[in-house]
DNA sequence: CAAATACATGAACACATGCTCATGCATTTG
DNA sequence: CAAATGCATGAGCATGTGTTCATGTATTTG
């Protein structure tokens, strides 16, 4: 058997045997679980697109607009319209009608938190 | 002219005139540029897969080698081999070799907290 | 040296994704 | 009411992605 039995070290504890961690570090300690990978996945992919990114900086500083995202992107309004579903379908993203228009903010500090958090690492490194 | 004129608040400085802020957010304030919004998404894509999440899960206790992570996956070593691969290529692994294994271990701990901190982000809400 | 092992890699295929284009719907305006 | 506006949505297409399969390379073993 040359694998190097990795099923042999599952007791480690890890730097000594401290059972008092804090909730969040409970729940996500351990491998993955093909569902909640999956889950994961499917919630980061929305973040990793360039057109859904600079939509999120732009609501991260005020409320816009469908045709006022467009034009401040370049692009068509039906492409942010499409995109605005996928943030909409995450709960990333509100929006609320006032006549024609359609307003979009972000959903909460839970999604500005985190796209600044990745945002930051990478302006950070190499 | 309906647009809300969003070009009309571009001064707006936020909360009061506040010019002492840290670094990390200096540096990743206002909209992003389309070069920074793509390199932003390809990192974040490579996250963004349910194989190379569980791969980073495992790897977070402890180093690997190809076919124990292939085994502990239940994924074939070359489906492992192409996904390390792309982890690699993003810096996000490194790797040793000790006779005809290689060990696959994290980079360094930016990956680990980027890791959990998304993973805790999805397990707090809804 | 020959066979086996651990891993890497290229080609190919199935599938997903992001845009454009055309169209539809709701609201406002003349 | 009719035209125009702002946005949503489905179809279609080009492109990207993840796996399998076949093959190659380096190391170990008999």
């Amino acid at each position: 058997m040359p694998h190097s039995s990795a099923t042999g070290s599952l007791d480690s504890s890890q730097e000594g045997l401290c059972s008092e961690r804090h909730a969040a570090s409970l729940a996500t300690a351990g491998p993955l679980a093909v569902t909640e990978a999956q889950r994961m996945a499917e919630f980061l992919n929305v973040l990793a697109d360039p057109t859904r990114l600079r939509l999120i900086s732009l609501l991260a500083a005020e409320e816009y607009c469908v045709c006022d995202l467009a034009s401040n992107l370049g692009m068509t309004d039906s492409a942010i319209s499409h995109q605005l579903r996928a943030l909409r379908a995450a709960r990333l993203v509100t929006y609320r009608k006032v006549g024609r228009q359609v307003f979009y903010q972000l959903h909460d500090h839970h999604v500005l938190e985190l796209y600044q958090t990745v945002r930051e690492h990478l302006n950070e490194e190499s």
